[in-house]
DNA sequence: ATTACTATAGTGCGAGTAA
DNA sequence: TTTACTCGCACTATAGTAA
């Protein structure tokens, strides 16, 4: 959704829409997005294009209704705001399960890294991590997951090779019928977007799970 | 400020530009804005004339600090989501003192409103109204005060006349250093965008406050 | 009063490219 | 790899206006 539009959505949500339908005219609309009457006019019209409104005209103006794929996309603005804002300390993100590398593994099995994890998590990770790929949709989320800031697991030197820094957080994973309760995201401290969160559990998830590749999960994470 | 750029600005939040430096590039922003990078690279730049925020040129990118105004442009835009979905019980509103044209105290005194206020509110207004003008900027306060619906007062007929329903919320006034803790704004149900609100309170504000016309106060208005 | 069409003016986009 | 310039074109906004 364009920005643009996305701001004529607020104007009438603004005005209650996302509760009832709100009487709303062209210039009022105008004024308020500092627009011409006939930009307001056709941010209308494109948003009932795109399905964001229902729209009647009525005496002296119109009566617009804000849909459900309305709701949805002000309703994921105010999340991307309350992350901003940390007024968040639950984040559910949904992905599909992806083969992993190897490398995953290969990392938090590290002894430098496992002391770690069972000091802060209470438990022993299996040597393998679930990884999830996410859709575009939910890259804001990671990308504040990861500006949160969650619990630091320091690098360490072995065998002349550094293990860098990373970020811990915990988390549960829903998917299949089933419920892990025990699970974090482990993310290294220097990365840049990527769409793809690694798990890691007690458990061989992919086997308890009976999961394959392409499985849907969702991701509830502590922040 | 443009919703395009209140976009990249609330990219760079995201990041956790709000507490911090964050490293990123013109590439990034543009795969996440879908723009391309020469876009992305101007979007930076007028963020920075914009004085939105702080750039420096860096290996592989640039680091950006979300400056003071940038803040108060997402915090307000957060504030306003808030207001849509609910999320605050109080809201604070700022304005000029203005003289009333005495209709408000007409009305108000009336007795078919009188009875109503002192049951909901437990006291008696002062027969005449405290009117403050607020700026543009806080238009969509009012908006989403009036849309949050407040306590009902029934409308009546008297002597031929037909006086309409209204909302009242109630509030507190803060101004020429002194506290009002019993008033209460008196909207009337049907009314398009004003930016001047109605206050009553149980004293002669004006002269319990020694305020006269173009006196700054706030209001803050419990949803 | 409105909405919203058409025609024109202008802004902003991205390709190409330099540094 | 970056950033960010110029330039041409396309999209978007507004003026004028009808309904």
């Amino acid at each position: 959704m364009k920005p643009s539009l996305l701001s004529a959505l607020k104007f009438i949500a603004l005005q209650g829409g996302t509760r009832h339908s709100v009487h709303i005219s062209s210039t009022a609309l105008a004024e308020m997005l500092d627009i011409s009457q006939q930009s307001a006019s056709r941010k209308l019209i494109e948003l009932e294009n795109s399905n964001y409104i229902d729209r009647k005209l009525a005496q002296g103006g119109q009566i617009v209704g804000i849909k459900s794929s309305g709701i949805t996309a002000l309703k994921k603005e105010f999340t991307e705001y309350q992350l901003i804002f940390g007024n968040l300390d639950k984040v559910k993100i949904n992905g599909i399960l992806e083969k992993g590398l190897g490398e995953g593994g290969y990392y938090i099995s590290k002894e430098g890294y496992m002391k770690q994890f069972k000091k802060i998590l209470s438990w022993t990770p299996y040597k393998g991590t679930f990884n999830i790929r996410l859709d575009e949709s939910q890259v804001p989320k990671i990308e504040a997951i990861k500006a949160a800031e969650g619990i630091l697991i320091e690098g360490f030197e072995q065998e002349g090779r550094s293990f860098g820094k990373a970020w811990i957080f915990k988390c549960t994973l829903k998917g299949n019928g089933n419920l892990i309760e025990k699970a974090a995201i482990i993310a290294p401290k220097r990365t840049h977007y990527k769409n793809v969160v690694e798990l890691i559990s007690p458990h061989f998830i992919r086997e308890k799970l009976n999961a394959t590749d392409g499985d849907s999960f969702e991701v509830d994470v502590e922040l």
